[in-house]
DNA sequence: GTTGTAAGTAAATAAACGTTTACTTATTTT
DNA sequence: AAAATAAGTAAACGTTTATTTACTTACAAC
């Protein structure tokens, strides 16, 4: 028997997010992602049932995965809560920052009902995406450090300020003055705190 | 000559705002849009160039210009930074709360490419989307009240919190309980102004 | 009331889509 | 080295897409 070729399998995920990133979400067919990777539309279909199959699992396994990873890379639900979300906050800048094609398909993820479903489904199966972070939020509203908010509350206050300082990152990459440096991007972060903490 | 339906004409654009926040933007064809407002395809033709056109129209038009006037209704860039905050912030929840389709395509907008365009050309041609809040912020930054930030990062501290709490609270509206209730977004509020105000 | 004309329709167009068919290739097993 | 078989290809499939063509309708102007 024939053996798989897995540099062509990793050929298409990578050629499909940078397709993603560059064209978007809406302008990535088969045909062309097979054009693109060098492999017949057929090749894809070996691995994946249909577009919807590979789409989820582009999203993931290629992004949410090492996302979730690299999230809470030295991440400690003991720590302290400063200390603990700056961490959070800078491992997902820096994640984010360096694979502006998981970016953007976390940014589709939001809207587009494929994903979000896939992203929802994810979230249950594996019990909780983030749930170190959700039993870090968790033991410090029991401890009084912070004000007793559901968590998806504190999901809101926390992560979206992030992913949207990350699109300003990349927006002014391609202008003359950067304005979200590693400075103002602790400052926010402690903004962030000094808001929450009681 | 035969005068143009308005009635037609405004059909279309409320049925393909519809079938956005229902079956979403990646699910709306023209053809689609024709049958579902009860007219022929040609018919959207006649006021529009083409699909990319409609859209944009639709975006700015149907959406954008109505949610930033419900936004900056009764807000003054005269007013204490606090209370200006939570105008703006109940604002724009009282808005988004009741105007699905225009959060969906909001959202929309973030990723989608065309969308995302339009947004940033009607951000310059208008001079300043937002423009009163942005003097709203240097005033603040003038007076001491707050940080020296740069505009975009106070967009990013303060409006993707409250978009993030609008989808929340539409997904809890299918659920028993809904967290997203009025207290819940005044004590949110009052969390980010208290991190922003020095 | 006839006429001019833009509004509007139903059906057709070509291109692009996701997916499949019919076939070839490369490798392991015998 | 021949047989077995999944991997892989090129071309084609039937649909759906955005848009247009050829035609009809309804009204204002004369």
């Amino acid at each position: 028997m024939r053996p798989k070729n897995l540099e062509k399998e990793q050929a298409i995920r990578t050629v499909a997010l940078d397709i993603i990133a560059k064209e978007g979400l809406e302008n990535l067919s088969m045909q062309k992602l097979a054009k693109a990777a060098n492999v017949s539309p057929r090749t894809i279909y070996i691995k994946y049932e249909n577009k919807e199959d590979f789409l989820v699992k582009l999203f993931i396994n290629e992004v949410l995965e090492p996302y979730e990873q690299a999230v809470l890379k030295d991440f400690s639900e003991q720590m302290d809560f400063a200390d603990g979300v700056k961490k959070i906050w800078m491992n997902t800048f820096q994640y984010l920052k360096n694979n502006r094609p998981a970016f953007a398909i976390i940014q589709y993820s939001k809207s587009s009902l494929l994903l979000n479903k896939a992203y929802q489904q994810q979230n249950i199966q594996q019990g909780q995406f983030f749930a170190p972070i959700h039993r870090f939020i968790a033991a410090n509203i029991k401890a009084g450090t912070i004000k007793n908010f559901h968590f998806d509350v504190y999901r809101a206050m926390i992560f979206p300020v992030l992913l949207e300082l990350v699109s300003e990152y990349f927006d002014y990459t391609e202008r003359p003055k950067q304005i979200i440096t590693e400075k103002v991007l602790l400052e926010c972060c402690a903004t962030v705190i000094k808001g929450i903490m009681k």
